[in-house]
DNA sequence: CCGAAAACAGAATAAATATTCCAAAACGGC
DNA sequence: GCCGTTTTGGAATATTTATTCTGTTTTCGG
């Protein structure tokens, strides 16, 4: 109270010094205390006014209480919060220039880019991801027949990695891989399903194929990169991709993840279903 | 824009309303779209401002988006984020608990797991690779004509990976894919060199391939899991890499980033050289 | 019970933020 | 290439929200 100390810089240090206050405070500081102590995840998202409110003290009480654990307001200490929600993205602009002017190109040092984009990427899936999408494509893909796999390009090593673990878990899959420019379209049968992967620029093959996949009642679950990708409206299940990339470069470090995930789902609930 | 519909009341229908609309929006519109959609949880947190800025638009445009989805503002469509806000405090590997404990053998909880196993693949990478190995596999690429690359079974992905990184940064690079069993052995000519990439069990052909290679001194640059692979002692350079597993699946998440970084620093020194 | 110090509430003000509007630019059909 | 339509950017405005200030009330030691 007295002594006025920097404010606490990390989540834990704002505990910390939510518990190092908490004794002897006059009774509204208490109240303020007790309903941040409880809300603590609502602060991010929540106005001087709403807390007050649940506090049930004046908004000025509030602002008191921030400047007691040594914020300058409360929207300094908003910003903690809201800035430990949204990890901030590196930026990667920024980082590739550097490397290139600072000479220090060097292959460990790209690589370290490369493993940090990957763990971002698998980071965000795991808040990005639509859950409801990805089970009514682990539901679409065990009724399936044969389960067929396009993609190319840049994600011609997903559709390849897709059909391998099918074939290990001994799914009936097959890769429209393009050899012979053969595009086995009449392959495609009542009952089977199809797994397109495609990302900007979108592979006019794989958009081809999935079109002959609409028109035949084929159900498709997409792997793409945005929303508004061009086959969104008609899949069955869109499964939204976010890959952080390096300068131009981007690995499909979550795209692998996710493609693994789907296919292990994929497989045990056909073996429940067969059993 | 034509018709004016009810704002979206769920998440969920958000989500849907999104893709709806996503087909024939102008420039701008498309912009936030993209930008919406892939930083969903960002916007219980953000302001108008930071959207546009991120979606790199003006913040009227950002307005008339949300109008489009079927808002009165941005505040609507705020209001419904915030409402839902469950943060995912305090951090990323809680909310990963939170994903696997929540009915095992979901989807969900499957991708966490591999989500999981591809984080700490990475984090190994980092500290157990071999940084002269790296470094000698590098000279070795840069210096020569035509890149080979082989790998098959689990490894294909990856060869695949290489080779279309290769293409896009116009390195000559060739896959030996096997396609019609032809394995393409003349066409390893002197100043050329391979990358194989092979893990237990060890692909008969990769092998071989690299047999030839050594025989005809075209230095082989080797990703593999073990030192005491059976092409170690040949090689000109050995990568080991160390893929985290979950039960018995191993998704290649660690030897993507080796590929993409040491594909990229090849055709970052090969540059330099051409100058 | 008195007086000094701390705590408080609410009104006043400042700052941030959302929203509207309109002139200019881009677009598309002819 | 012209004209009607759509899209756009940015400035102007409205609204919400944070913050400060001040007079009043409470607290507490004596």
């Amino acid at each position: 109270m007295d002594i006025q100390r920097a404010a606490p810089a990390t989540i834990d240090a704002f505990r910390e010094r939510l518990a190092d206050v908490s004794t002897g405070l006059p009774r509204r500081m208490r109240q303020c205390a007790d309903y941040i102590a409880s809300n603590t995840d609502r602060i991010a998202v929540s106005t001087v006014a709403d807390i007050a409110n649940g506090a049930d003290v004046p908004p000025s009480a509030v602002m008191r209480f921030c400047q007691i654990l040594g914020f300058s307001g409360f929207s300094e200490m908003q910003k903690l919060f809201r800035d430990a929600f949204a990890p901030g993205f590196p930026d990667y602009a920024t980082r590739l220039r550097n490397l290139k002017t600072g000479a220090a190109g060097s292959p460990s040092a790209i690589l370290a880019e490369f493993v940090d984009a990957g763990r971002l990427s698998l980071e965000n899936l795991t808040h990005s991801l639509d859950e409801a999408a990805l089970n009514t494509a682990v539901a679409v893909l065990a009724q399936a027949g044969t389960v067929h796999i396009v993609g190319r390009r840049r994600s011609f090593p997903i559709a390849a990695y897709f059909t391998y673990i099918f074939e290990k878990l001994a799914v009936p899959a097959i890769l429209h891989d393009g050899v012979g420019q053969l595009d086995y379209q009449h392959a495609l049968r009542p009952g089977d399903a199809l797994i397109a992967i495609t990302f900007a620029p979108y592979a006019e093959e794989t958009v081809t194929l999935a079109q002959i996949a609409f028109a035949r009642d084929v159900p498709v679950v997409l792997l793409t990169d945005r929303l508004t990708s061009p086959l969104s409206r008609h899949a069955a299940a869109v499964l939204t991709i976010t890959e952080v990339d390096f300068g131009a470069f981007r690995a499909p470090t979550a795209t692998i993840a996710v493609a693994v995930a789907l296919a292990v789902a994929v497989a045990a609930a056909r073996n429940v279903h067969g059993d």
